[in-house]
DNA sequence: CACACTGTGTACGCTGTGTCCATATAACCA
DNA sequence: TGGTTATATGGACACAGCGTACACAGTGTG
């Protein structure tokens, strides 16, 4: 596996006595990221991470609090946040493109697998519960938010709409797929989600 | 506590060799389903339901493929499965109901805890995931679809929707806000939930 | 140069898993 | 009724992973 040398330049040194914080800390995260991603959290502990960052468990033990919060950390130090959310001035090309491009992502690389594993891990880690939704939930429901309020201020939709619960019924309807997977998450769905909530069902 | 002598009735005759079959498959089922509603899926290993059901874990190894499976078979003996959906005729009405309803069995009982757990465990656990979604999620999904069909069959929703992607933006937004947490599970979020989609955005 | 800090190796006890055995007894059949 | 089969039981085993403890060995700082 290429993370058993995780960067050519830094030979591994394993000896006893004490190592560079900083580097030990970039391996041990480069580490976590690549066995979420070659295995997932089923297989995903800190004896293997220790064991393909060359570091101690100790050492592991002394900065991350639960499995999970290095988890998070390695994905985050692997996956892009990519927050970005252009505004147009069309609310629904944006919300289309938008949740189009979170399909894509979810379903095409290994961000879907780790994401859902990682919500599955949060019912019963609180730890990580609450730090996944500081850092990764609650900065994206915010900008969505933002973004429709703004279509809003401009007339593009109604002005007593709640924000928050279409965010639900957009990310949350494919969250929903990606996490039963009773059905397919495709790129239709993602458009009929948004078609369903700006038509009206009526 | 209780879930130790399972039934008054049958004393907890605990010697060596065989017990009816059946007894011991309730008393496991019991103990599982016990345990569940306690201590959760955090809690909830085998050694411990069958010191609970006074059973052999060789026994529930023989019967059950996994823990999920177990969790599974265990929930259902202790939450009644309550798949009725009524159908008065006016389908704003009766998708609120049954929203309302599914929100308070799952933020004011502990089925919540409990399906967020399974659902969670689900996703490193493929078996599991099989067995909820054919025996929970998947007939819960065809009640409500067929309930939406003949809503538009009557002419109350167009003709074109996509039934499916409405129970997404339905029931997947609350199991986001279940599962997530970043924002409560209220009785008006189920309603706004509906009348988004009925009204339309604009 | 001395000191504090911190990573490393090693060891320990604990819990839970999954599997095996011999034994005991219920359920079934002749 | 009596023999046979099926199966639940207690006990033991190896294994994995967790979490902790301790002494040692290097790094960085004054």
């Amino acid at each position: 596996m290429a993370q058993l040398t995780p960067d050519a330049n830094t030979p591994p040194r394993r000896g006893r006595g004490r190592r560079p914080a900083d580097q030990v800390r970039t391996e041990i995260l480069t580490a976590a990221g690549g066995l979420l991603l070659a295995e997932g959290m089923a297989g995903f502990t800190i004896e293997k991470v220790a064991a393909i960052a060359g570091a101690s468990r100790m050492t592991i033990y002394k900065w991350w609090p639960s499995k999970g919060a290095l988890a998070l950390d390695g994905y985050f130090t692997v996956v892009a946040p990519t927050l970005a959310f252009p505004d147009t001035g069309d609310i629904v090309a944006d919300l289309t493109d938008q949740l189009v491009a979170f399909v894509h992502l979810v379903r095409d690389t290994a961000a879907g697998r780790i994401i859902s594993q990682l919500i599955g891990q949060a019912q019963t880690d609180p730890e990580l519960a609450a730090a996944y939704r500081e850092r990764y939930s609650w900065p994206r429901r915010a900008i969505a938010v933002e973004t429709l309020t703004r279509a809003m201020a401009r007339g593009q939709l109604r002005a007593d709409v709640d924000p928050e619960s279409v965010v639900d019924q957009l990310w949350g309807a494919c969250y929903h797929r990606l996490l039963i997977a009773d059905l397919p998450l495709t790129e239709d769905f993602a458009r009929t989600l948004v078609d369903n909530l700006v038509r009206g069902l009526r």
